[in-house]
Parts: structure tokens; sequence; C-alpha cells
DNA sequence: CAACGGCTGTGACGCAGATCACCGATATGG
DNA sequence: CCATATCGGTGATCTGCGTCACAGCCGTTG
């Protein structure tokens, strides 16, 4: 099991980094991996807006000269739990699944990673090696920035530094909140409906109806609260049958909040 | 249950702060809480040590300004999970016991943070309420810094950012290896192997042979693996006929180091 | 010293949920 | 279009451990 994870440390190696100079003729190439190596990403909105907005200009300059782009394919692995962290990857489009996993094959799904995330930041900063595998759930692009040209643009730029510290005051948060679903829940029941809140209110819809997309298999839904993938079949028919919710295909509706609500409170 | 916890918002609130000026003779002064104001923590060999260490006198001397001073008690709140983030506490001596609690009453021990140990980081920096409560465990000395004077520090002073973000890159991941701990164990014995190599890799003796405190209840350990308190007390029971270990009071001696690393990998 | 509260230790019980085994439905692709 | 893989659904079984209940053991406090 996990033969994804095989593709280890220099696998995908960025075979050229965006160094200021442009090459109009040449905007895409493909590696060998099958892997699009693209000049650069600026099409991808969240780099500056989410990241280091308001930075000055010298600085985002700098920045791009040492940010690399890539695009990945479903499949591919930006990195594995355990490797010296060579970078931080910043998502621009496409969804990267987070986990770790033990020695015996079970695994933890820590957090869907979207777009505007970054990725590998806390064992990048810290120098240890990277504490969860990045795998690609569906075609992505992503910036690379490797290591020690984003610790001495940090240096540099002190106002990056307190917003790379947001970002994992975030992380932290985000991983806590998982912390707790799983702690602090008497029954499996109680972390699914947890876990659905949770994930209605971060992907919230148009229209104010809780009804939201769900690209995740019933086995991934339970490495990411901690269950069998048995139960969760079965804990999602008995919502059903209560009317708590509907499904469709990858679509979910909550039709019962309060009632998923009430799972939380007694017992 | 936690009524400790009662201790709200304002209740340890700073009557002065360390404002350059020192106050010769009155080293400090006793709140109406039994809480005791002091000048400055110039004994506390931590600040500059693994924090802020290589700074610039400037920074280090409005650091100082900045920065109050207190002990607190055994039993003292330094903040509660949900309040609104006022500032971090820096540890100087004393532990500290972070948790978070879910509306029955069943609680989750992260971490009891130690000397040098920053807390409330996340929260200041993130602007969120702080997402544990902090409890002292015993007689504590700890320095605080108010969020928007933190915050406007780091502004200035972007080597002190980039430090705050190591340091809440090792924050994530000690929380991180909690929650492997407890989510990819199989069993509760497992759990609680995983504990004790932790804790006494952390807490190394002078001597080599593993042998270190563990100045915890059997209560709050189960808190710390996610158990109940008889299931540890079992366990520990059969470590001990095992003879993976010893227990006298608060000591404890690990004699078979590698039965208990066994009780990790098989299944 | 007696009384009390917090901690450890143990027996008995029951059940939530992991595990195993299998089956149908739905994609994927050669 | 058939072969194969992946996913969802369901029953039967079995056990780890949470829960309850209670009993000794301190250390503290009046």
């Amino acid at each position: 099991m996990h033969d994804s994870q095989i593709p280890s440390s220099g696998r995908f190696r960025f075979v050229s980094r965006a160094r200021g100079r442009s090459m109009p003729g040449v905007p895409t190439t493909r590696s060998p991996y099958g892997l699009q190596i693209i000049e650069s990403c600026v099409t991808c909105p969240h780099r500056e807006e989410r990241l280091f907005c308001n930075l000055p200009p010298a600085a985002l300059q700098r920045l791009s000269q040492i940010t690399g782009s890539a695009t990945y394919p479903k499949g591919a692995t930006l990195f594995v739990e355990g490797q010296p962290s060579r970078g931080v990857f910043i998502l621009c489009s496409g969804h990267v699944k987070l986990s770790t996993s033990s020695a015996d094959g079970k695994t933890l799904i820590l957090r869907i990673s979207e777009p505007g995330d970054l990725l590998g930041l806390p064992a990048t900063i810290s120098g240890r090696p990277y504490e969860v595998t990045a795998d690609v759930v569906e075609p992505t692009q992503a910036n690379f920035i490797a290591r020690i040209d984003f610790l001495s643009f940090l240096r540099e730029h002190g106002d990056a530094a307190l917003r790379v510290a947001e970002e994992l005051s975030e992380t932290y948060q985000s991983a806590f909140a998982e912390m707790r679903t799983i702690g602090l829940s008497h029954s499996t029941g109680e972390k699914l409906a947890r876990f659905l809140l949770d994930w209605s209110t971060n992907h919230k819809t148009e229209d104010g109806s809780i009804k939201f997309n769900l690209t995740l298999t019933h086995e991934e839904i339970a490495q990411m609260i901690g269950a069998s993938r048995e139960t969760v079949t079965r804990l999602f028919a008995e919502f059903k049958k209560k009317n708590f919710l509907q499904v469709k295909g990858s679509s979910v509706t909550i039709n019962d909040r309060p009632g998923l609500e009430r799972l939380l409170e007694n017992s």
C-alpha cells in the first residue's frame, strides 16, 4: 500500500527557475515524469493577494526571481514525510492532500490544501524534515521557493516574515481543530458530524443553503477523522436515514444542521 | 469541574509595566490575588538565549520596555480557551499545562510548557482567541508582552519576526507529534508507550540511564493520550509486570526501552 | 487524631466500532 | 466490449477499553 509515496527526494526537482528573464516562445515544457515546468505563475491570483500583499515592489521582484513554477498531474507527490525540507510550495490551483502514516500503513489525513495555501512551511522554517506527505489529488499548479532563497528573502524583508508567522499560526490552528475533533469526541458519529460541519462552513456555496462538494472517498474521510471506512459508510447511511443530509454523487446537502449539532452536545 | 478556569479576562492583569526605569527598593509587590508583580525578569536565562538571541541592543531595549513580568501561584490561569488574545507569555520558570476541553468537560492536554516556551503565540499573531487554556501547575514566573506592543515590535524588527516564525513551526510540529500518537495508534498501550518514549527523550537525565520525573497524575496522562484514567493505571501495572519500567513516586525508570518500542511496530 | 479530598488500584460489565468477508455498482482503458 | 480496479454498502463477529462502583492510601487541615 501507499506505493504513491515512493517518489522520493529528487523526483520532482525543478529543472529551471524563472530568473527574471522571460522565455516568451516556450511557455511550458514537459518533464520525463509528465510534469510540466512552466515559466511563471502570472495567472495565479493568490500569491500576492493572500500571502505577500502590500510588499514593496523591490521585494515582489526579488520574490519572483526566486520563485519557480510547475504543474503536477493527479497522483504526483510534492514531498514525502521524513524527507529533508527543500522549500515551500505555494498552491495556485488544484488540491493537495496532506497526510502522515505509521509504519504499518495506517494513514491520517491532516488537510486538503487549497489554492493560496503554503505547503511545507513549518519544515522549511524550522529546517526539520517534512512532517507530512503532500499528494496531488487533482491537477495542480504550484510555485516553489527553495529553502535557502526563502530564508534569505525573509531575513531581508521583515514584513514578509511576519506574514509567514501569521500563516503558520493559521496552519497550527487548523491542525489544532482537527486534533480537537479526533481527541475530544466520544463517538465516531460525533467526529463525522464535526467534520461535516467544519467542512460545510469552510466551503460555503453561493445561495446560503448548505450544499457543498465532498470529493473525498469514504476511506479518505475515515482517515481524516480516525475511523474505519466501514463505519463512515454506515454513519452516512444513518445520517441519510435521519434526514440530516442528502448525497448526490460528490455533492452533499445538509438538511438538518441543528440535528447534526445535537450530536456534538449530548453525551 | 474545571473551576480553575473561572478566572477570566482581566483577572491577572498587569498592574505595572517595567518602563525602563528601575525601582530598586521595591523588587516585588503582591496583588490582591496572591499574584506577585515583580520589576523585571533579569534572572530569566531564557528570554535572550532561546527566543531573541542576537538581536541588536536597541531591539533588546525596546523589548524590555514592553515586557512585563509576574509570578503565578499553582492553580492560576494565564488565559482561557476562547478568550480574546491579549498577548504572549514567556515562561521563565515553572510549568504550565496547555489544554482544551469540550462542552461536556472532557479534556485534552496538549503540552506541559517549560521555561523558555512562548505561550499564546499563535493566537497573538493571528488575532484569534486563545485556542487553549493555560493553567499553572507549579509556581511560575513569566514575562508578558501585550499583543499590540508585540506586533509593532515584530514589525520593526524583522529578525525577531523570523525567530517567532521558527518558534511557531516548532509549536506546530510538537502538536503534530501528539496528533500522530493519538491518531495513528491502534491500541491505548501503544499510545502510552509512545508517550513515555517521547517524554523520556525530551527529559533526559544526567547519566544516560533512562530515568525521569513524571509529575503528572494518571488522569492527566490519560488526557494527554486520549484515554481513560483507569486504563492508564492498568497499563502502568502491565508495563511494570513486564519489566518495561519502574515507578517510584514521581520518578520513572525505563528498564527495557526496546520492549516499549516493540509495542509501536507490530500491528 | 479524625475527617476529608485527591490519587491509585481492581473487578465486572457492556457496547461501539474495528475487522473480515463478500457483493454490486460504477469507472477506466486496452 | 469485456477485464480490472476502485468505491460503496452490508452482515457477522469479537474484543479493547470506557464506564461504574468501590476500596485502600496518602497528605492536608482543622
